[in-house]
DNA sequence: GATCTCGCTGAGAGCTTGCTGAGGCGGAGG
DNA sequence: CCTCCGCCTCAGCAAGCTCTCAGCGAGATC
């Protein structure tokens, strides 16, 4: 059985595209739109842990996580919230808590749900270390190593290449690549990607056969030549 | 049990030609060509799914969404919508909401009705895996394999087999190849088909028995020679 | 068997898609 | 304030794919 997330965001769009990268991943999902659907859903899903947005129509985040506190006492949440709002805007982080501003990538969302889980103890058999052939990547630690060789990446390159890793062999298309990988409101120039899949070929390939295939007019894929 | 679409769209032969690729595809098809008639026969039909031309002669297709949110609150909706009116413009987007842009291959209208049917948690079996004799398929890698060894397709190839693969021993018409895997508006050569035949199998039999077969005068089907 | 029609395939033009080197910009750290 | 590093943009180049065309071969018809 896998981790349990209930996903609290007024925006449909936004709750939908993060349920849909999480349950992607393995974790069970529920969605609520409002301050009362959530404190009626926490009863019957009983999440693991709960996302929630700083604004919601009817309640702000923090008094649904107050109501809960006094209910379901040891709930982890991770806060949304705007990236203007400043850090210690965000008041109210019990133990376990975290908060991501929007917007987010939903690579570093899914890492912070992991991490937050794993915090409190609540994880499931965590994939901390990520292989694909000889190439080897410790999420913790943020290793990466090819046939036992050191690399070093940039952040991107980092969270590009873990994307992949999590999705072994499948072809992965510019869009998906871009929403997972870039902030998802990334309005710039869809090309990034293609230098970034350079970088990370220049840096993956020296050591061994090429990793990142092209599937031309579709995307692209982690596996090996054939 | 299949899953029940309704196709709406104003002129008839698209309304047609969608119709007619869907239930060939096992799903339960009714059209409407105006707002009006969509809204009364969504109470008798009940779709899993609607298509909905976003320009319609007596509502707009958002209208229409609207007014179903405030019944039917759940049925996903894929709008159709010409290539120009850029992505944002097709706003109201629900959760499990998608688009397509005129024009379109039918082959990518029914991959995206699936998708979202399965994302929605209402598809039926998952044909992920496509296979025939000693030929297969995997559509979330995109790898081909005849008798075990690997084959590498181009976009087209790879779509034209796949629609062999869901009409086995099937006479598909070049009328019908044309309009699936092509654009359904394509207005070129009809003998690009008989190139992307020859393409196909000069890769696909070099391992075995040839597989697709000419019924002179009427077409190509996907069956071991007699 | 002759003739005609339909289908097959090799070659290649043109276009689309992807790759990569160079550079500007902005933020972090000294 | 200056420097360095990582992120993104841009433009030119390369490669791959799609489609066209034409000539040939194989079936069909009489």
């Amino acid at each position: 059985m896998s981790n349990r997330v209930l996903v609290v965001d007024d925006e449909p769009n936004i709750a939908e595209v993060i349920s849909m990268a999480l349950s992607y991943q393995g974790f069970g999902v529920e969605t609520a739109g409002t301050g009362r659907d959530a404190l009626d859903k926490i009863g019957s899903f009983r999440p693991h842990l709960i996302l929630l947005d700083v604004m919601l129509p009817d309640m702000e985040g923090f008094d649904v996580a107050e109501r809960l506190g006094a209910q379901h006492s040891n709930v982890p949440i991770i806060f949304l919230t705007a990236r203007d709002e400043t850090a210690d805007k965000v008041r109210g982080l019990q133990q376990g808590d975290d908060y991501v501003t929007k917007p987010f990538s939903l690579e570093e969302l899914v890492a912070r749900v992991r991490m937050v889980l794993r915090r409190t103890g609540k994880a499931e058999a965590d994939d901390v270390r990520l292989t694909f052939e000889d190439l080897e990547m410790n999420d913790e630690t943020r290793e990466v190593t090819r046939a036992g060789a050191p690399i070093n990446l940039t952040d991107t390159e980092y969270r590009l290449l873990r994307y992949f890793l999590r999705n072994p062999r499948r072809v992965l298309s510019r869009t998906q690549l871009l929403e997972h990988v870039w902030e998802y409101d990334f309005g710039g120039d869809a090309r990034v990607l293609e230098t970034y899949i350079s970088y990370l070929r220049k840096k993956l390939d020296p050591h061994g056969e090429p990793l990142i295939q092209t599937v031309r007019g579709v995307g692209y894929a982690l596996r090996a030549a054939r």
